[in-house]
DNA sequence: ATAGTTGCAAAAGTTTTGCATTGTA
DNA sequence: TACAATGCAAAACTTTTGCAACTAT
């Protein structure tokens, strides 16, 4: 892509979502390109479908909601996000993979990551023969003092 | 409500039941008692909207769907019932209502209370002023080995 | 009687699927 | 050209709501 005024070559600014999508096996369209970029320029983040899907919208890019929600779940697969389940009908896409745990703040009815460190977990089951726990989810809940 | 047979009151294997509604401030109506019945009969349960609807089905109570998902949450307001959410669509109820952890496996799709004692945090962060914790979550997801 | 409560059909959300279209080799 | 992958409309689920019918006082 050339940029009319200049040009030069404008594929410099999506250059690192464009690696980024290749080394997870996906193809670099023109949505997960957008996607991405929204996702992954930027500090950490966590969205819904639905906030990303109006996120784009604003930002005149033209994609279906359920390209939003196949996009998200193929990230995730690729292990570009992590899923964190609040309540029901309140899935978040989490940009941050590492192993930590979830303020979930209920009056603004937004996730938060914990800072690494302040949860310490001391005692732990066994897993039990042949089997091994792939996950473990912590969701801490804030509500405002009565 | 009088035995056909035996000319005897049959109010007597609702009583627990009907107390338990009482005492939570829920009118003992024939739907709520027969779930009720179904729910706290009997050890701890998880059970999800659908699967306690298929229940009562089997047991010719005739309850729509959309009833059982509102007593479940009365139940739950009521703190007669706990709500854990695993992933999106996947609500369960859970009869124990003490504090707990989960394990949900993921191969039956079934969630299970971990034993008491078994899971230690020995670090938590503070509470903000202002804010408290109303609920701390956690769920091991166990997975087959490879 | 009647004020408040309840149960459920219908509506509203949320998520997934199937297939025409597009993109790649 | 053929083959696989993609994007989205439509379908499928899950959950909530509004109101007619019912209940307890």
């Amino acid at each position: 892509m050339v940029d009319n005024y200049t040009g030069k070559t404008r594929e410099r600014p999506y250059l690192k979502a464009v690696q980024k999508l290749r080394h997870a096996g996906l193809r670099p369209t023109r949505q997960r390109l957008a996607l991405a970029k929204l996702l992954f320029d930027g500090p950490n983040r966590h969205v819904t479908a639905e906030s990303l899907h109006e996120e784009s919208a604003r930002a005149n890019i033209n994609v279906a909601l359920a390209t939003v929600y196949n996009s998200l779940h193929q990230f995730t697969d690729a292990g570009l996000l992590r899923e964190v389940v609040v309540s029901p009908g309140q899935t978040y896409f989490d940009t941050n993979v590492s192993d930590h745990y979830h303020y979930f703040l209920e009056k603004e009815g937004c996730l938060e990551d914990i800072p690494e460190g302040l949860v310490g977990i001391d005692r732990l089951p066994e897993e039990p023969a042949g089997k091994k726990f792939s996950r473990i989810d912590i969701i801490i809940h804030v509500t405002e003092n009565s």
